[in-house]
DNA sequence: AAATGATGTAATATTTTCTTACATGAATGA
DNA sequence: TCATTCATGTAAGAAAATATTACATCATTT
C-alpha cells in the first residue's frame, strides 16, 4: 500500500488546522519544530504545511509529555527509531551476495571452533 | 471502516492546497461552490475549508467538464446521485415489519395467479 | 447581435501565519 | 535558597493567504 504512505506523507495542511487536530498551541508546535521533533515542510510562502505523519507525530510527543518525558528524551527516542530504521534500510538495501555467504559460513566455522570473527556481520544473517 | 468515512469527510484544508491538489484556479473552486457543487465548510474566520471528499468531487467535476458536460448538467448527476442515495437510506431506515411480509407475500399470489397488485412495494424486496 | 456561461483579474478588507522578543511558573541544580 | 533551565504564553509588526465584489473576456447559445 505505497499510495496511502504518500497519501500521509502529503504536506497539506496550514498550522491552524493542527492546533485542532492535535489541540496543542502554535507556540508548543513551532517550538517542537525548534526542537527538532517535527519537520514540517514550508510552502512558497513560508508557511509551514503539515502531513498527516505530523500529525501523528504531534499526538505521540504530547503522550510523551503527559508521561512525564521531556524534550531530551523525546529526541532520544526518536534518535533511537531513526537509527533504527536506518540499519533496517540499509540492510534492505543490499541483499546477500555470494560472497557474503562464505564469510558468513568462515565467520560461523571459527566460532564453532573457538575463535572469534574480528568484525560481526554487517549484513541481515536471517 | 466508519473512521475512514470520517477522516475522509474533515474540513482539514485550505483553499490554497485544494487548489495544488485538484489544479483549479480559486475562481474556478468558488464559482463551482457558488453553483452548488460542492459545500466547503468555514472556519471561524470565515475562510473555507475543505474536506479529502471536496477535493475528490472537484477532481470528478473537472473530469466532466472536460468530457464537454456543463455545470447544470453535472448539477444534475449529483442531483440524482443524492435521489438515488435518499432512497437507499429510505430503504435501510425501515425494515421490514411482519406486515410488510404479509403484503409482499399476498402480491406474489396475486402476480402467480395473473392478477396485478395496486401499488409496487415501498420497502426493500431482497 | 445580444445574452449566457465559465473563467480571469483587480481592488480592498480581513484573517492567518511568520519571526522576534520578553514574560512566567515549574522544575532543577548548585 | 537562589539562579538556571524548560516549556509555554503573549505581544508587536510584517508578510502571506483568503474573502468579497466588480468588471473584463472569450466562447457558445439563442
Amino acid at each position: 500500500m505505497k499510495e496511502k504512505e504518500l497519501r500521509r506523507s502529503l504536506a497539506v495542511l496550514p498550522i491552524g488546522t493542527v492546533m485542532k487536530l492535535a489541540n496543542l498551541s502554535a507556540r508548543q508546535i513551532r517550538y517542537y519544530e525548534e526542537q527538532d521533533l517535527i519537520h514540517p515542510e514550508r510552502n512558497a510562502g513560508n508557511r509551514r504545511m503539515f502531513s498527516l505523519n505530523d500529525v501523528d507525530r504531534l499526538l505521540e510527543i504530547k503522550d510523551y509529555l503527559a508521561d512525564g518525558i521531556n524534550m531530551a528524551g523525546i529526541k532520544e527516542i526518536y534518535a533511537q527509531q531513526q537509527q533504527k530504521a536506518a540499519q533496517q534500510a540499509a540492510d534492505l538495501a543490499r541483499p546477500l551476495t555470494d560472497n557474503d555467504v562464505r564469510r558468513i559460513l568462515h565467520d560461523e566455522f571459527l566460532n564453532i571452533s573457538g575463535f572469534k570473527a574480528k568484525n560481526g556481520p554487517e549484513f541481515p544473517t536471517h
